[in-house]
DNA sequence: GCCAACGTTGGC
DNA sequence: GCCAACGTTGGC
């Protein structure tokens, strides 16, 4: 069992709207990195932060369950979608997504500022200088603390 | 809105 | 394969 992180600005899709929709496909990621962790790690089961940016309220807002393993992002494939990619073949896929599912939100959100204040914390891959990943790991001494921090 | 830090593209 | 130019991310 792996534990991630996932970003979204909440302007595009918040928690608010996966705890409407319960599950959601992950889509539009269009950065390699991003994509292989989706395509080669994540397992259905894994837990993810999910942490809203770019927004007024920076910070890990909720708990969501890894749903459905890599599989083709059809939206790369949709002239009409933002996030088309002409490149991407469909026969040979060349963006992946997966599935989430709303589990819980926190009671509050852990904001990065709050984070940054944290020793233990501080070798988080979030809170390194430039980062610019949409998807990354998080270990389970990090999860288990921002969890206590709740 | 600014800008630093990246990632990607494409000419050579 | 190098690297300049460009585009994007995301905190502030």
């Amino acid at each position: 069992m792996q534990y991630w992180l996932m970003k979204s600005e909440p302007s595009e899709y918040s928690i608010d709207d996966l705890k409407k929709d319960k599950t959601e496909h992950w889509d539009g990621v269009r950065n390699y990195q991003a994509r292989n962790m989706m395509r080669d790690q994540m397992k259905k089961g894994d837990l993810a932060f999910m942490y809203h940016s770019n927004c007024d309220d920076i910070g890990i807002v909720g708990i969501m369950t890894v749903y459905r393993e890599g599989y083709p992002d059809h939206t790369a494939f949709d002239k009409k979608d933002k996030h088309y990619d002409p490149k991407s073949d469909p026969d040979n896929p060349r963006w992946i997504m997966v599935d989430v599912k709303y589990k819980r939100k926190l009671k509050r959100t852990i904001t990065l500022q709050e984070l940054k204040q944290h020793k233990v914390l501080q070798d988080m891959q979030l809170l390194r200088k430039g980062n610019r990943l949409s998807i990354m790991p998080v270990t389970k001494k990090h999860w288990d603390f921002i969890l206590s921090l709740e």
